[in-house]
DNA sequence: GGCGCTGGCGCAATCGATTGCTGCCGCCTA
DNA sequence: TAGGCGGCAGCAATCGATTGCGCCAGCGCC
């Protein structure tokens, strides 16, 4: 299984081996005649000739690989961002290093990738603390752009616009008659739970309708959460709930069930992110789209500016795709 | 951001630097001073070294890293396999490069990722037709192993017990007093629905019951699938349902529901894999649990054994990790 | 006292590709 | 005729780590 290599097809073109690798790097600068340029393309292609990475690799001190950390492997955004990074990272020659950090990681994940020179670059998609982060990401010693994620002093970043989504989530429910809206919360403190309350918050008041702080109540991002939250929540008879995910918002269906109430006769329930789960709910859970998988594409492409030492422009959050309306959502009673 | 490398290594030590590899790399038929050795192991620390993995890649012929390819990177059960074969793989020292090979491929992955000499192996889910699978792998020309796929000639694969799992759950159900228990089957040919079926059919002929191929609908492995078979099912009343995975039994839920039909009062269900979706569905599914992560992690520890020359043993199929019970499944009725 | 053995370590080739520099040939110009 | 120059292509160093081989000093043995 001896795979062919540059001295192969240059000397079945009688070339050098520079000469070779200048044809098929496609070398600007230096001349080589058009009659020995077709003779090592023809060879190369007749002896199926793909460079050693690991060579170029070592010499061009460019792996030509990303990698990619999430802190679920199971979770859908998280499997939809990374379908998009490998879109991106392929369409570029690049390939795609995939590692989880769970909760009870020990070691940094980020040094073992970058450490060894196996990745030009890191994909982050963390729900860690800033500080641990920022100190872990600085130890990595590599460029890195982090997905939907804030980060002082990091500059790199591509977010999702969890605001907008969040205001266009109340106002399908407003326009559904719907002023009781309760909000399941994600984790206090982060980036994006700020960002999704101020939304709520925002589209209320700019429909007149007061912010209540009794309808909040913090879910976090699992179904546990969202059921917990939707329980305590039932007392203030809500008409309709917008979970800050997808996975709290199913949690809140299942408590709804549970109660005997009717979804979306007696409740309507959004979730913010789409993905298939969102079908299989009964009943089908109404979402909002979010652009997941171009966050990824997009995150990759900024990392390759990044290491071709581009200095790419600052990407604004990613608007939403728009509502998918499906079942769980209803005009309001009564 | 200059990385340390084993000339550093070598120079704070007072050695040279093939002394300096051999004490990092523990070789044994040299004899080392105890003095020396630790010398340079301190050199090493405190200069934080870490091989430079292009560099000994290129000189070992081996990369240290896996490529694993999937259909979908959002089905919970690719997603565990990954997160087992990742664990397995760090524990090794190896890497894992994902890719996704979707049902429009036009290229080979597999021939991508093994050119250009980027892995020492691959790890293969695949649900492509067996002669164009063959075909593919073989122009990769590197060693691979089948996850939950049989294929002639390739002896290397990790394989779910699918037809134990199929046989338990239809011991469950009858337990619960069902005699008209309903398939919904995968892809026809297949081999996975091959054992399933049979699993399937031989514990209903165990249990006394005639195998009715009215019963049994081919549903594939979407959502979709499964309603549509469902539906298909629904005349012949039957009063459980088995589907072949977790996203078809969620696309059966759907269609009773719209019939009307109460879960489990009326229809119990049961899907074949467990996942975190099984507890956002309501009624929340009882699903056979399968060792998906754990087969992940087989096939990538007989991948090192294959790349390190050894002739593992074959596995035998994984036996299923038992049946999660909850709320879909109840006595039949009547 | 010379020879040989052995422990301990360094020299240098090697993996495959990239790239700065040099060399050769032919033609043009002075 | 000599010097110069432009077009083309080869020589050889380089990236960082691994490893076969050889060197040297010290010791034991005859």
């Amino acid at each position: 299984m001896v795979r062919t290599k540059l001295a192969d097809v240059a000397r079945l073109a009688g070339v050098d081996i520079s000469t070779a690798s200048r044809v098929l790097r496609g070398e600007a600068t230096q001349r080589i005649r058009q009659e020995t340029r077709e003779r090592v393309l023809q060879s190369a292609r007749t002896l199926n000739y793909a460079p050693n990475q690991l060579a170029r690799g070592l010499r061009m001190a460019r792996s030509a690989t990303f990698g990619i950390v999430v802190p679920q492997l199971d979770n859908p955004v998280f499997a939809s961002a990374i379908f998009g990074a490998e879109k991106a990272t392929l369409r570029h020659g690049y390939s795609l290093l995939i590692a989880h950090r769970g909760s009870d990681a020990t070691d940094s994940v980020y040094q073992r990738m970058s450490h060894g020179n196996r990745v030009d670059g890191l994909l982050v998609a963390s729900l860690d603390d800033d500080k641990l982060l920022r100190n872990e990401l600085e130890a990595a010693q590599v460029p890195f752009v982090l997905l939907n994620r804030q980060l002082a002093d990091a500059p790199h970043a591509v977010v999702l616009d969890s605001r907008a989504a969040a205001e266009i989530a109340v106002d399908h429910l407003v326009a559904l008659g719907h002023r009781r809206i309760a909000h399941l919360a994600g984790r206090p403190g982060g980036f994006n739970a700020g960002e999704r309350l101020a939304g709520y918050r925002g589209a209320l008041e700019r429909h007149g309708i007061g912010f209540d702080p009794a309808l909040v109540a913090v879910a976090g991002y699992t179904a546990e959460g969202g059921a917990q939250a939707m329980r305590q929540l039932l007392a203030q008879r809500p008409t309709a709930v917008l979970g800050a995910t997808l996975v709290t918002a199913a949690g809140a269906m299942a408590v709804l069930h549970e109660g005997g109430l009717q979804i979306p006769q007696d409740v309507s329930v959004v979730g913010l992110h789409d993905a298939p789960v969102a079908t299989m709910l009964y009943p089908q859970l109404t979402t909002v789209k979010m652009p997941t998988e171009r966050m990824g594409e997009l995150a990759a492409d900024l990392l390759i500016a990044l290491v071709d030492g581009r200095t790419p422009d600052t990407i604004a959050p990613l608007p939403p795709d728009g509502m998918v309306i499906r079942s769980s959502t209803g005009p309001a009673p009564f």
